[in-house]
RNA sequence: GGCUCGGUAGCUCAGCUGGAUAGAGCAUCAGCCUUCUAAGCUGAGGGUCAUUGGUUCGAAUCCAAUCCGAGUCACCA
């Protein structure tokens, strides 16, 4: 138990046995001390004024007399400030919560709790390249679920791959008419890019038609409808639906190409599933989902024949949930997939990283779920994420604005590089040594700098900024780890000694790393209960500062004694698993040097 | 217009289940490398917590209204 809710717990006894009455832990507050009072946990006492009817002085002085009475183990002393009870836990609980836990690995994460839990991420459209908000999505997505397996879940990593509709015949029709049979390997690109070429062809094709129809009198509305190449996409779209051999042929031969590049990508940053859908599969799941609601009176039918669900009641929107041409829209397939995700793996939670501006969508989703009584509807979260914004504004594709994930990945890696050639620290490192170096800190400084920020807000990206090294970074962090493993590889020839010789008083330094290292657990457990790493982010760039700090201030080599030495070596090595391991959460790697 | 979310230092962000003088980083300025990695450390300046009212012993935090910004409300996905 963490030391925080052994002090709630203490204190709720110490209140009933001091008052004969019952309390709880919402009637006080425990706060850390804030560092210009003596002592390391808080405990506010206003709020048990009017119950007691005691001065707030008077109950913090029966209070902290009673827990260091009997707590003794945990509690040595107290002052009270105003309201504030101050307490100061026992060092032999430091020194012993460090002694158990300075060399574990797996420090602060659970067991298997035999719960299953699904995060859906990434889901990208197969016509055009991965941008920088998809790199929000699949780092939160990825790190969401190394949160949940530390917290005991077994997670699965899902994908659904957008790679069927209009969109994609875009890149199909545009490639057919202007790519004169070039492949990826002909023109030199990558897969995915190379596709992505040719939707931006189609749409230049289509807005030229379009303004040519205009020219010659058509409205707007007639002209993009009319637009031949337009036309010839959608007949394209029901060719394929039909299953017309050479549309299904150029379909797969360009969706591979997209694929090999996504792969590249993915495996370049660290991303993986374990099961990856694809729309062509699953757009016709929940056809019979919609005649079931319907024979139940979830849906009903309108005189053209589609079918809708009415939400009003619930201060929705009406939704139409199938065509009045029998076909299903993209809500239908939702349903449909989410109830087979349910039975394919019986999960306990299904998480979607999905965007903010699909919140109504994701809100209607789950609500026709729940009107259907299926058994996971409850279990659905919606993980929505902020925008990326630039500086300049938004993204748009059309103005050329986005950046790509691939060119914004390769240009973190080079300025990693540059920078660390610069510092000349590594003279004696190895090729290969090298080439996994920058990629560690080009690709950490990227994941940390996306999931730093609270998911749900929206997040300038300031290039600058993003490919920073100090401050509240990732190459900070990392390096804060790279100086603990040097001296520890110097310093650590034995065992470090047994707990009988370690000193009895801990320098305010020490102390404060033991104290933040103790909150490793809690704030894992609070990363997944809000299913947000910049929790994680956060608390790791507080250790490396605190750490930092008492590096600068304490030798640890040159100690004043033997057991003050043994004491800061294991305070380092403890500070270095749990930088390890926080940065494991969000996917980043760590250097033994740099 | 309806609904949802947001507004904290010049910039980017913490803090939001109410508690002590509102915190970091960047940027600016001043110091610290003959001793464990200076990608570091120490210090300084910088705030009407959008505005107004309310609840409370106590409000950045809760409630209401207003202003500003974003998203969304398709037989698109």
């Amino acid at each position: 138990m963490s030391i925080v809710n052994t002090l709630k717990k203490s204190a709720i006894e110490s209140l009933t046995a001091l008052y004969a009455q019952s309390f709880t832990e919402k009637d006080f507050q425990v706060n850390q001390t804030k560092p210009e009072f003596e002592g390391d946990y808080t405990l506010v006492m206003f709020s048990l004024v009017k119950s007691l009817k005691f001065s707030p002085e008077t109950i913090g002085q029966q209070l902290g007399e009673h827990l260091i009475k009997n707590y003794s183990q945990f509690f040595t002393a107290y002052n009270i400030i105003k309201g504030f009870l101050n307490l100061t836990v026992a060092d032999s609980y430091w020194q012993d919560l460090l002694n158990k836990n300075y060399k574990k690995s797996c420090y602060g994460k659970k067991e298997f709790n035999g719960k299953k839990v699904m995060v859906e991420y990434a889901s990208p459209n197969t016509n055009k390249p991965l941008h920088l908000g998809h790199l929000r999505n699949i780092f939160l997505g990825w790190s969401v679920a190394e949160i949940l397996k530390a917290n005991g879940y077994e997670v699965i990593k899902s994908c659904i791959v957008n790679d069927r509709g209009i969109h994609i015949c875009k890149s199909m029709i545009a490639w057919q008419r202007f790519a004169n049979g070039a492949t990826p390997e002909s023109a030199g690109s990558k897969g995915d890019h190379f596709v992505g070429k040719y939707y931006v062809k189609f749409n230049d094709v289509y807005r030229e038609q379009v303004a040519d129809l205009v020219k010659a009198g058509k409205s707007k509305d007639e002209a993009e409808k009319e637009a031949p190449i337009m036309k010839d996409t959608q007949q394209m779209l029901v060719d394929w639906e039909d299953g017309k051999p050479e549309v299904i042929t150029l379909w797969k031969k360009m969706n591979n190409w997209v694929y090999k590049g996504f792969d590249v990508t993915y495996k370049s940053i660290g991303a993986d599933f374990d099961k990856t859908y694809y729309e062509s599969n699953t757009y016709l799941l929940g056809k019979d989902i919609v005649q079931k609601g319907m024979d139940k009176k979830v849906f009903y039918k309108k005189d053209d024949g589609s079918i809708w669900i009415d939400l009003t009641n619930e201060g929705l929107d009406e939704k139409i949930v199938q065509r009045s041409d029998g076909t299903s829209v993209y809500i239908t397939q939702d349903i449909g997939l989410a109830l087979h995700k349910y039975e394919q793996y019986k999960i306990e939670q299904s998480i979607y990283v999905i965007g903010n501006e699909q919140n109504y969508h994701m809100k209607v989703l789950q609500l026709i779920c729940k009107k259907l009584l299926m058994p996971n509807a409850d279990n659905m979260y919606h993980l929505s994420y902020g925008m990326v914004e630039l500086t300049s504004g938004k993204m748009k594709s059309r103005e050329g604005t986005v950046v790509d994930a691939d060119d914004i990945i390769n240009e973190m890696i080079a300025t990693s590089q540059q920078h660390t050639e610069e510092l000349g620290k590594v003279k004696d490192f190895m090729e290969d040594e090298l080439t996994e170096l920058y990629k560690t800190i080009g690709l950490g400084a990227m994941k940390f700098y996306l999931l730093r920020v609270d998911p749900k807000k929206t997040m300038i990206f300031n290039p600058a900024e993003s490919i920073d090294f100090h401050g509240f970074t990732g190459s900070f962090v990392q390096y804060t780890y790279a100086r603990i493993k040097s001296i520890l590889r110097k310093q650590i020839t034995n065992d470090l000694m047994p707990n009988d010789l370690m000193p009895n008083d801990f320098l305010k330094l020490e102390k404060e790393i033991i104290i933040a290292a103790e909150q490793y657990p809690a704030i894992i457990e609070q990363a997944c209960t809000e299913h947000n790493p910049s929790v994680i982010a956060n608390y790791v760039f507080n250790l490396s500062k605190t750490f930092n700090s008492f590096y600068a201030e304490l030798s640890i080599a040159n100690a004043e004694s033997e057991s003050k030495k043994q004491l800061r070596l294991k305070l380092s090595l403890f500070t270095a698993n749990i930088i390890k391991s926080s940065m494991s959460l969000m996917g980043i790697s760590v250097p033994e040097r740099m």
